[in-house]
DNA sequence: TTTTGTTCTGCAATCGATTGTTGTAATTTA
DNA sequence: TAAATTACAACAATCGATTGCAGAACAAAA
């Protein structure tokens, strides 16, 4: 079977025996088209089942219409809702998303990018992967003129715009919390340091502790836990100390407040009378354990609407000719108490 | 600032005082080409920083190297799992993904498709969205020669490629399993059962329990007790009965199961001794509860890579004109067995 | 009747890469 | 040395939509 060709608007042109320059002018709904031929253009294009071209279409107009997104997973909750927020508001206004994910390789990031700029996509969206520190092939989106928009991961040293959350505050109101509910000695789980966002936590620890008048000791901060294994044995010796914590952060996620509850529960050491515990990025998860979990939300999905707006403002603002949008946004992650640090 | 040009084959071209055939045949490595020249060619384009114009490549060449993917939800596990799994075979071939949600909604659901026509998408992926029932949209993807790939949730009538998962069988080995671990009274929460996927699970609760012989009883499967709050009372209802269930089939996720888990935890009914519980998905967190859960993998980022694998498939086979690739791929979930149902 | 203006449609170039055909010079063979 | 073959590169058409400019048809004004 031969693959039958699509309609374009030269054949309905042919078929009205008219131009394709007055088809393309009426399906645009543009000027200088006689109302009567273009009802009858539109009509006969719904009747030929015409869908028009956009890769032609794009290559003239020199656009494509699409954003690219770069994040390290993309079966990560936090990166697929803020996907999810980025696709809902990009949708509306007709963008497409093309999806990227490069498994927290550095290689396999640069040659996403290049797929992006082959693709004239109109933006690049990326969180950058935790490996490598080398950024010269952003540096070359913005060379090609096309709009890039960090989030969360960022690349300091990179004048883009922006989109992060305020890591160090929110870790830091989650301690004052715990501190507030009477806890003395809160133990930090911390998450991989070569990231920006976990050391921001850690100071957001270490600043509330400070504050509070608290020292800060060596010995209750603990590093490479990232396994549920590691974790476990991990959790189980901080418990073991003769002088223990009351509390601990785990500040790299949600999980691994499940698994120190889990150890906790194991242990006989009742939550939160005797331990407090407190995590990060509520899934959706730790609102159904018992006790339910106090933790962090990032307003994942909001921050993916965000950077879709920023984008936007900054078109508008570039056909404007007007100031231009502020380069970098904080979102403030919101802390949601639960049962797991509430014991007043 | 004027928004430079980007360099083109022409540029090239012009710089070498060639045409820009020999710059394009040299640079898809193409035969007759001297190798001296290829070699030049090939230098002064990186020199120059050329990136080619995918648009206009796709355009020429009647195709897009583009997989559209079409899932309700990006952000729900299971969907964003299938497509890491996509994106991971296909990125290898060089082939991109434009991502689209329906959020369930018919009317997106057409739109989304839509788009994807337009922008001559060489494959079409998707997972159908809950509301309606009318697949013209779908068909219309077919009439324009578009390979279409329906997963999980699949409208049968449709004669297309499908991935799906055997629900029922899955089901029927996690009943089996809880009626092998001694429970008797084994009652379900049951999916919305307007998607197929959930009657499949719903029909192997029931088999399972025809084949050992045990009675199917209305006052054991619970409908409608999808949100945290009526699921806790659902539960508590059928806890409370003067004859309640030893076990619980959570068909639909494993969050409903967590939740089951924390209404038996509350009312001090011991799991798994008086109270198998056993979910669906596996999410991350069922491991690390306690008990740990007993839940049915689906295998999702495998999904995406067979869906990958059975459209390469099915282009090879068209090119060469043999045999053409299995209509229905069904892929078996595995059930895990975990604490909360193992009491022997 | 001539001029000016308006409204619509056609013509043709353009976006950037690909590819079948043609032309030319170099090389090989008779 | 002439003829045949090969190797390379140029030419030009093509993909489908867009758009500046030109021109035709008609109406209104002078």
């Amino acid at each position: 079977m031969k693959p039958k060709k699509r309609v374009t608007i030269y054949d309905i042109a042919k078929k009205l025996n008219l131009t394709a320059s007055s088809v393309s002018r009426a399906l645009n709904n543009s000027s200088h088209v006689n109302e009567i031929t273009k009802q009858l253009i539109v009509k006969t294009a719904a009747e030929m089942n015409y869908k028009p071209n956009t890769l032609a279409s794009n290559l003239r107009k020199g656009k494509s219409q699409t954003i690219g997104v770069v994040v390290p997973r993309i079966n990560q909750n936090f990166f697929a809702n803020v996907i999810a927020g980025i696709e809902d508001a990009t949708y509306q206004r007709g963008y497409n998303l093309i999806i990227c994910q490069s498994n927290e390789l550095h290689d396999k990031e640069v040659q996403c990018i290049n797929t992006l700029i082959n693709q004239h996509v109109d933006c690049i969206v990326i969180s950058v992967a935790a490996e490598g520190n080398d950024y010269t092939h952003l540096q070359n989106v913005i060379d090609h003129n096309i709009q890039l928009i960090q989030f969360d991961r960022v690349a300091d040293n990179l004048e883009t715009l922006k989109v992060v959350n305020d890591n160090e505050q929110a870790s830091m109101e989650a301690v004052a919390h715990m501190i507030a509910q009477g806890y003395k000695r809160i133990a930090l789980l911390e998450g991989p340091q070569n990231l920006d966002v976990f050391r921001q936590r850690k100071a957001g620890y270490t600043r509330a502790l400070q504050e509070a008048g608290l020292p800060v000791s060596e010995e209750l901060i603990i590093a490479n836990a990232w396994t549920k294994e590691a974790g476990a044995v991990a959790v189980r010796g901080l418990l073991n100390m003769p002088n223990p914590p009351d509390a601990i952060f785990a500040s790299r996620d949600d999980f691994s407040a499940l698994g120190v509850l889990e150890v906790a529960t194991d242990m006989g050491i009742k939550v939160p009378d005797e331990l407090g515990i407190c995590g990060y990025s509520n899934e959706a998860f730790t609102e159904i354990t018992s006790p339910s979990i106090t933790t962090i939300d990032q307003h994942s999905v909001y921050i993916g609407k965000t950077i879709s707006n920023l984008y936007f403002h900054e078109m508008d603002n570039k056909s404007k000719d007007t100031a231009s949008a502020p380069k970098i946004i904080s979102i403030k992650p919101k802390l949601i108490t639960r049962s797991s640090t509430t014991r007043i």
